[in-house]
DNA sequence: TGTACATCAGTGAACGCGCGTTCACTGATGTAC
DNA sequence: TGTACATCAGTGAACGCGCGTTCACTGATGTAC
């Protein structure tokens, strides 16, 4: 079974990214052991430090390859709309989901990695990943928004962004409990009520 | 120095739930471990199990500190003003200053305990501190809101919340970057402007 | 194209370490008289 | 109030376990001729 050809190793290099860039979203970077990660991905433990350093240097490209889908969400999501503050809606509503809410490993990087990138030493290659990662998101969810001028249609994105990070977050910690679906709506009302004005 | 006297005890009690109060928001359950803690309380590891069940019952415990802390805290700072609003703009700006973005152990419990809540299971003790905290804090911070009728009021106040817990949320995760800056402005100007509206 | 062999991706046992938890022990505390 | 002793809060060694990481080994791959 050993020695796996160039293409193959390439692969299971990507699985072990995909299935990382799941479980560190799903059950925190300290929740998933390598081990876990590598049988995720097929594979077993002892061959991960052929493909990563260490731990930590899978998760900054776990990262990177979660924002990296999370892009490539949003442009096919956003594509079938004409006016941008449709497509804006559209994620709005999609990020503002109980089945997002309900699928950390599949959805939002940016909530799914801030705890533990919060955590995290200033000059970490994971910190970078995710600003790096959340710069672009927040600078395609500026491009979609409006306002004044510049410097107020990117304050209101920020806040805007912020909102829907902080329903998301919230609605996740009180799973089970009536309020987090109240949180979901109340941001997603506020959120559709602005773009009217 | 063992078999300290009950009053000792008790302060030994409440040292350890601080201590941990404050740990497990500073570095996450998983990231601070029970030597460590009673370390912080000025006690050795062993005698941990004589004032908590595991390690788990101390988080939940530890959670609820945090938040009544917490609770004690937004009256103290609103005591002064007779304007809810006014109340609620003091609570706006020291949520989202500098110095309670970099003092986790010693700030919001909501976002210090979110990422570890939105992992427990279901049942656990420490979601049910959690979502109890969490719902004192949003009940205030509704009385504070003001809006044309008790749901938009009440919507208004989660949407305003989630801004908030957003915004630091982003702006821990940014650290070190000039956008962590910016993601605080941005909400607490966005929320200031919305209360003269 | 076919062959002979060096390379190296993946395996699974093993390492050292720190964790949550347990427990025999200690000696000051609290109580019964 | 004073004494004799049972209680029990805290100590520190020890437990079993799972973790991140290392390494000798294997055998299919890729290459040199």
């Amino acid at each position: 079974m050993p020695r796996v050809s160039r293409k193959q190793s390439e692969a299971n290099h990507d699985a072990i990214c995909d299935a990382a860039a799941r479980l560190f979203r799903e059950r925190g970077l300290q929740g998933i052991s390598v081990a876990e990660v590598m049988s995720a991905a097929g594979l077993t433990h002892g061959g991960f430090y052929g493909h990563f350093d260490s731990k930590e240097a899978l998760a900054a490209q776990a990262c990177s390859r979660a924002f990296g889908q999370a892009k490539e969400r949003w442009a096919k999501r956003h594509a079938p709309f004409r006016k941008p503050s449709r497509a804006r809606l559209a994620t709005v509503d999609h990020h503002l989901s109980v089945s997002s809410r309900d699928a950390p490993g599949e959805s939002c990087p940016v909530v799914g990695f801030a705890g533990d990138v919060a955590r995290e030493p200033d000059d970490s290659p994971l910190r970078d990943a995710y600003t790096e990662g959340l710069k672009h998101l927040l600078a395609e969810f500026t491009a979609l928004s409006d306002g004044r001028d510049m410097s107020s249609r990117r304050r209101q994105a920020l806040a805007d962004f912020s909102m829907m990070i902080g329903a998301l977050v919230l609605s996740r910690a009180t799973r089970g409990d009536a309020l987090s679906e109240e949180l979901l709506d109340a941001a997603r009302k506020t959120l559709h009520a602005q773009e009217r004005s």
